[in-house]
DNA sequence: TCAATATATCAGTATACAATGATATATTAT
DNA sequence: ATAATATATCATTGTATACTGATATATTGA
């Protein structure tokens, strides 16, 4: 086997992937793309519960996806990187063309 | 909750990422982005077991992130879209600038 | 200081899914 | 027709992880 990516990078590159591979990230990632929010209004635009939305950004939080700011009482969060709005845009230009695929893929259930 | 984007309108785009965020996965994908490859030669650069990489590439073939082609007794795999290396490419260099946050992501423990 | 609001953390549970091993289905050659 | 090679499918199992509900930790205002 030639092996040209070791297993370390390709376990950190999937992870990278795995942030915008849940419903509730991706809406999320989504709802921050026009412009900053904090947690409440984050909760309000995706209807997650507190916890599982604070959860979840905890978790793009530590990926780098989403960055956050404390304002008073508030935390702000938006996304960290142009590209991240980038990679969004290309993945729904690419879901255009093979959505019915995906809507036939049966190997994930949710 | 505004609820911009419905359901499945999510489910189907994480979906799609899906294809990217597992390791196995990604490395199938990353060998296809030089060339196409026979399932043997994908087994061979992936260090996959049998089953399991045809498995996975089941799971990006319904997916509509690869394509197969049956040539003689072998089956010949390409990535569908030149967008599906866009998109490698854009976590690449995105993950250039963020490895660290993922490196140090607890969330995901694989 | 106390109450109220905003956000984060954590344990427990249920489910999704990656990997394996065994078997089935082509396709080609003898 | 049979054997050999290439790929796909399937049931099983273990593990990872999304969600919930309860609680903890700010921060602000009265």
């Amino acid at each position: 086997m030639l092996l040209t990516a070791n297993k370390k990078e390709l376990a950190v590159r999937s992870k990278l992937f795995r942030g915008f591979s849940d419903s509730s990230r991706l809406s999320i990632l989504d709802a921050l793309r026009d412009k900053p929010l904090t947690v409440g209004e984050i909760v309000e635009a995706t209807g997650l519960s507190q916890s599982n939305a604070s959860n979840h950004l905890g978790c793009l939080r530590d990926c780098g996806l989403v960055v956050a700011e404390q304002n008073g009482r508030y935390v702000t969060y938006h996304l960290s990187d142009d590209r991240v709005g980038d990679i969004l845009a290309l993945a729904e230009s690419l879901l255009a063309d093979v959505a019915r695929g995906v809507y036939e893929c049966t190997r994930y259930n949710q």
